[in-house]
DNA sequence: CTTTGCACCTGTTGGC
DNA sequence: TGCCAACAGGTGCAAA
């Protein structure tokens, strides 16, 4: 579920519905997630107002005055809000309770998610320490990616996937970028050419920033924590269709795996 | 430093 | 229909 369009959808949603009201409580049903939720936490949050709610990478952080609560959604981790009465199913593992009987809260069944108390300084913080730079902002262009890209043996598709060239290009738009750029995964990084470099950049660009119009591949509704399948979806050229037939040219559309992650792409269409 | 493969989990899918 | 292996949108980490 959550590549990066997922968690920019969460954070949007979120925001108009949080921000500005105090947390009254914290419950925690199941602390072991990627790393033990901290314990400290129902005694850390309550009387604290939420300020803001920042995206970095797929990290939400949600902003107090006395620290940030990360949250990582991990393989298939989701927010809603709902009333803190509704009765938690099975996976849910933690509610942020706010003023007004509303809380927010966390499922994650596979458990691949975080939720972490930051007290230092964001860019001092191990995970943050060595990101690349957001694919949506500026300074991730075509001369930076194509620096990055020089005498590095791995694949193109692994060095986009890397979360210190760029940050957020997950599986799905991985095979995606690389289809609309016309490039096939398995090229080595260190052949990009310039011209590659600048198509491939705007492709990355252009695939998350209509990901995140869509509302990404599952729309949900914050209020009701109602999952529907998303329009992004019916738009995936190649991600999921090994076997079928090119939506552009016709070819098969193959499937292999590159470092252990199922990949998709066009042997026509990509050269 | 770069590269590779594993580990962490549960739920769903596809082949027999 | 039922069973079980394979696989699933992420990513930090150890080892080579």
């Amino acid at each position: 579920m959550p590549e990066l369009p997922e968690v920019e959808t969460s954070c949007r949603g979120l925001a108009p519905l949080l921000i500005g009201k105090p947390v009254t409580s914290v419950q925690i049903r199941k602390a072991r997630l990627r790393w033990p939720i901290p314990t400290e936490l129902p005694d850390t949050l309550p009387g604290y107002t939420l300020r803001a709610i920042h995206r970095r990478a797929k990290y939400l952080l949600f902003e107090f005055d006395h620290g940030h609560l990360l949250i990582h959604l991990g393989m298939s981790g989701s927010l809603r809000v709902c009333p803190v009465d509704l009765t938690p199913e099975k996976h849910d593992h933690v509610d942020i309770v706010f003023a007004g009987q509303q809380c927010l809260r966390l499922r994650d069944p596979r458990r691949f998610g975080a939720v972490l108390w930051l007290v230092e300084a964001l860019h001092e913080h191990a995970l943050f320490k060595h990101l690349g730079p957001e694919p949506l902002l500026d300074d991730f262009d075509a001369n930076y990616l194509y620096s990055k890209s020089r005498q590095r043996m791995v694949s193109i598709k692994q060095l986009i996937m890397d979360n210190r060239i760029v940050v957020g290009v997950g599986n799905i738009y991985a095979s995606e970028a690389l289809f609309m750029a016309g490039l096939r995964p398995t090229h080595k990084a260190r052949r990009l050419s310039k011209q590659a470099a600048e198509q491939l950049t705007l492709s990355i660009k252009q695939v998350l920033a209509e990901a995140i119009k869509l509302g990404g591949t599952t729309l949900r509704d914050f209020v009701s924590g109602e999952g529907k399948p998303g329009y992004f979806q019916q738009k995936l050229q190649v991600y999921g269709r090994g076997g079928q037939a090119c939506y552009r040219c016709g070819t098969c559309i193959k499937q292999l795996n590159i470092g252990q992650r199922s990949t998709f792409y066009c042997p026509h269409c990509q050269a």
